[in-house]
DNA sequence: CCGAGCAAGTTGAGAGTTCAACCAGTAGAC
DNA sequence: GTCTACTGGTTGAACTCTCAACTTGCTCGG
């Protein structure tokens, strides 16, 4: 095993910095979520997307990529969004082996009460301690990161042990 | 329920990024760790903090203080990270309701042996694809929205409900 | 000393995620 | 047509995390 090109100090207190904002977010906006409208942040992304379909209708393997999720992830979401009684599966007419999932009328609702809340923190955790700038920034750091991801999802040239 | 101040599209472009990445990045760092050294990256952490402290033994509670995690978390944690020999529980001397949480040998060895592959990916995903100005902006992002989420750890003024 | 209250940790159940295995249905090659 | 390979989706087990009890021990006013 090559020795790594290690983290300067610089680099280690943004990477601590930047990981504990990280899990301090999400658990923040998770907790919000799950509180005041008894979903975690994943079911209400899957809600998002969903309003935002043609018919409030997606194939499965369309919402799992536009949320970057796995199938199996997925099926479990929708399963336990279903009993709740927020999404419907149907049969896809054109492909016996798919399925698409359907937000209810309730399921908007439950979206449209939970918005308001869910928007409201955002700001205040994020948007509002930002400057104009730093909003930019941020968004285009986040899309470099994303774009490394991304295509691949194995690492490039890791794995080399023995 | 008052309207909330809505965010713009601009915002919401970098939020929806924003949030992508967020999890696209938690997801590939935990999915390196797994693979390459049999632990998720909240283990990973647990350990680099106790390799750091004196005698590489901490508190129960300042370990989850530290780490930013609940005490049952860490309970958890600690169970699973002493059944795989990492890890060893002692009794605090000064304080009987205390435990103490110790790196072993094969933890420390275990953290030596995952600490190369780790810091390349955080190196390839992160900080390869930043310029030094946007690793700058980032630590100080993180920073800004870290101090608004640390300190109450509940919602500032969002509960009025009614 | 004693009791009330608080702090440290653990535990168990419930929920979400992952991984690997698994059906079913589609698509191409022949 | 049929055989093979692949795709879409589901399922079950193992694992991690959360939340709400619960146990134990410390602390401090009386």
């Amino acid at each position: 095993m090559d020795e790594p090109r290690w983290l300067t100090d610089a680099e280690q207190d943004v990477w601590r910095t930047f990981v504990t904002m990280l899990g301090a977010l999400g658990d923040h906006m998770d907790r919000q979520l799950q509180r005041d409208s008894s979903m975690p942040y994943t079911y209400y992304e899957i809600l998002v997307v969903l309003s935002h379909a043609p018919n409030r209708m997606l194939r499965m393997s369309e919402l799992a990529g536009l949320r970057g999720s796995s199938r199996s992830r997925l099926s479990h979401a929708v399963a336990r969004l279903e009993a709740q009684g927020w999404v419907e599966r149907r049969e896809c007419p054109t492909d016996k082996r798919g399925s698409l999932a359907v937000l209810t009328d309730a399921g908007f609702a439950a979206l449209a009460a939970a918005a308001p809340g869910h928007v409201t923190t955002v700001r205040e955790a994020v948007f509002d301690r930002l400057s104009p700038e730093q909003v930019r920034d941020l968004g285009r750091i986040s899309a470099a990161i994303l774009d490394g991801l991304d295509p691949d999802k194995t690492l490039p040239g890791c794995r080399e042990l023995g």
